[in-house]
RNA sequence: GCCCCGCUAGCUCAGUGGAUAGAGCAUCUGUCUUCUAAACAGAGGGUCGGGGGUUCGAAUCCCUCGCGGGGCACCA
């Protein structure tokens, strides 16, 4: 569907060139008006074309604002200094209320595209911490913008079997299972206990093996990690297993693609990657001088795998800041091995940190190996799934989450969650009380009856969805949705309220005709609220 | 030393080069005989880290300095 500022966007186009401009046209900055005074949308294209058209701003967005026509009345424009501003009408306001249903501000953005969102990909060597969840719940909230844009997308863990870590992984089970200390930078901790046990237990026939207990070992991690992150409703299409691109011989096929390509040459022994043009200092080493190959091998292997193996068109991934260095080496690869390094996309978050005086006696850095952590179990636990997914949305990726564990924890109802899903619940349980009230409402709804401030301006925040939701999934930005979501829920409350001040204002009320019109607004507003609860993995619930 | 991110109200954070910079929390003042007060109405609170530059116009772009966080492995 096409949003209506894109409609005012087309037909500001066309009133532009009618005034004889020709050529590429400067950015005309279409976007929401910031001051409701000056409207819904607003264009400085006076001041923006004075310079061409060698005219007085002010002169120029008078014209444009006369000569406009947006289609279907959606909006009215009036010129104020060089800016032209647009208000979007009444009655398309109240036609928009009929349109909206349940997958409202959905579009076909991505033609299809087979885009993978590979995230969290955490070594399975411990429990997931609380920084953690902030790349599952981002990744997650990604993907599902993509499809409900038009993309099939495809969540995808890749799990890190074996290498060093999980070699040192395995050896941790292996040493608490014959009394022995851990090796030198090994893991320790409850679960490493826990597991081992386990193994006793299931499996006494390889606590001597050490392959065997590694693979015993990672494969029960991946479960605690699987468990962990379907608590905050995220479930993957695929659980990758480095081992296979081995299986597979992709690193192989990659490396010798590389060397064809004469991106890898020989040093101390080891064998590196590296752009022939760069300094020897950005190269990265593909085989170690002891024969073994390092993580970028697979990593090279992977990216055969998931671009041509099988067919993304584009590949999301979610990394932790910390590995931002990595980033120019992953583009590079990617150019050298045939791919275009555009399709390759990482979204950076960066880290979350537990304040001073948090509890769990942590208050510093999180050590995995150290045993010494808040597991983001324990988080969910004490805040909810609900409440976690929301809080973390609600900042942009670029910005380090200073969680306070302790407010958290007495957070309830003040959270702000609720605030959103108490406007749908309001809603939810406003459309049963009209049923008991009223047995025979009409069938269709008379919108032309929807006049008062309160209710043109939930549907005024309905007209915006489909734009946040098409900046959201084309910036990949999830945190957009929480905001707008706040904007809506301020909107139905202040609708709902007007009804407690004055109960001629009720949704419910004795003329069945108003009481139609007003549920109209109500189940719109209630069907996109819970869209958009829903791109956020955040429940709307009918009752609170 | 080099690279990345941040610096906006007391706190936590939004803010596609446009008009008088916003929200939540916190503080203060009002509003329940109700379709749900987990709500609503209002108030106070700002040198957008400092300094230059580009532009008709800068929180936003460029340069520079400062502060905080993260990274600079034959770990991932």
């Amino acid at each position: 569907m096409l949003t209506v500022r894109d409609a005012i966007q087309t037909a500001l186009i066309e009133a532009v060139r009618d005034l004889g401009v020709d050529g590429e046209l400067p950015d005309l900055e279409l976007g929401r008006a910031k001051d409701a005074g000056h409207g819904d949308y607003a264009t400085s294209a006076g001041l923006k074309l004075a310079r061409v058209l060698r005219r007085p701003p002010g002169q120029i967005a008078q014209e444009i604002a006369a000569a406009i026509a947006v289609p279907d009345g959606a909006a009215s424009a009036e010129a104020v200094g060089g800016y032209v501003n647009f208000r979007l009408t009444d009655e398309w306001l109240q036609r928009l209320v009929s349109r909206v249903e349940p997958r409202f501000g959905a579009n076909d953005l991505g033609h299809g595209e087979k885009v993978q969102v590979e995230f969290l990909s955490v070594n399975p060597t411990g429990p997931l911490h609380i920084g953690h969840g902030r790349g599952a719940i981002l990744g997650d909230s990604i993907a599902r913008l993509l499809q409900f844009t038009g993309h099939s997308a495809h969540r995808e863990y890749y799990v890190n079997d074996q290498n060093r870590q999980a070699r040192l992984f395995g050896e941790s089970v292996y040493a608490r299972l014959h009394g022995q200390e851990p090796p030198e930078g090994g893991y320790v901790g409850d679960y490493v206990t826990e597991i081992a046990e386990t193994a006793r237990a299931q499996k006494p026939d390889i606590v001597d093996n050490l392959d065997e207990l590694r693979a015993f070992a990672i494969a029960a991690m991946v479960d605690r990690i699987r468990a962990s992150v379907a608590r905050l409703g995220v479930r993957y299409d695929e659980w990758f297993y480095e081992s296979r691109l081995w299986h597979e011989q992709l690193p192989e096929e990659a490396i010798a693609r590389l060397k064809n390509g004469g991106y890898l040459k020989e040093k101390e022994g080891a064998l590196w990657f590296g752009d022939p043009a760069e300094t020897e200092e950005e190269d990265r080493v593909v085989y170690k001088s002891n024969g073994e190959p390092t993580y970028f091998a697979s990593d090279l292997g992977y990216l055969l795998s998931r671009f041509e193996r099988r067919g993304f068109e584009r590949v999301v991934e979610v990394w932790g800041a910390d590995h931002h260095g990595y980033v120019p080496r992953m583009k590079a690869a990617a150019g050298a091995l045939g791919i275009d390094p555009t399709k390759l996309v990482i979204i950076l978050n960066q880290l979350v940190n537990l304040k001073e005086g948090a509890a769990a006696g942590s208050g510093g850095k999180m050590s995995k190996r150290a045993g010494r952590f808040v597991t983001l179990d324990e988080l969910i636990d004490r805040v909810g799934s609900d409440a976690v997914r929301y809080f973390y949305l609600l900042r942009s990726p670029d910005t380090t989450i200073e969680f306070d564990l302790e407010l958290a924890i007495t957070q309830g109802n003040e959270n702000p969650v609720y605030y959103a899903q108490y406007a749908h619940a309001r809603l939810s349980n406003v459309e049963v009380a009209a049923r008991e009230r009223h047995r025979n409402l009409p069938d269709v709804a008379k919108v032309a009856l929807l006049s008062q401030p309160w209710e043109l301006d939930v549907a005024r925040q309905l007209a915006f969805w489909p734009g946040v939701v098409e900046d959201a999934a084309r910036l990949l930005e999830p945190h957009r949705i929480p905001y707008y979501v706040h904007d809506l829920a301020t909107s139905v409350h202040r609708f709902y309220h007007a009804g407690n001040a004055e109960p001629a204002y009720r949704v419910v009320v004795d003329d069945p005709e108003l009481t139609r019109a007003r549920l109209e607004i109500s189940r719109a507003a209630r069907h996109t609220l819970k869209t958009a609860l829903d791109l956020m993995g955040v429940s709307a619930p009918e009752r609170m």
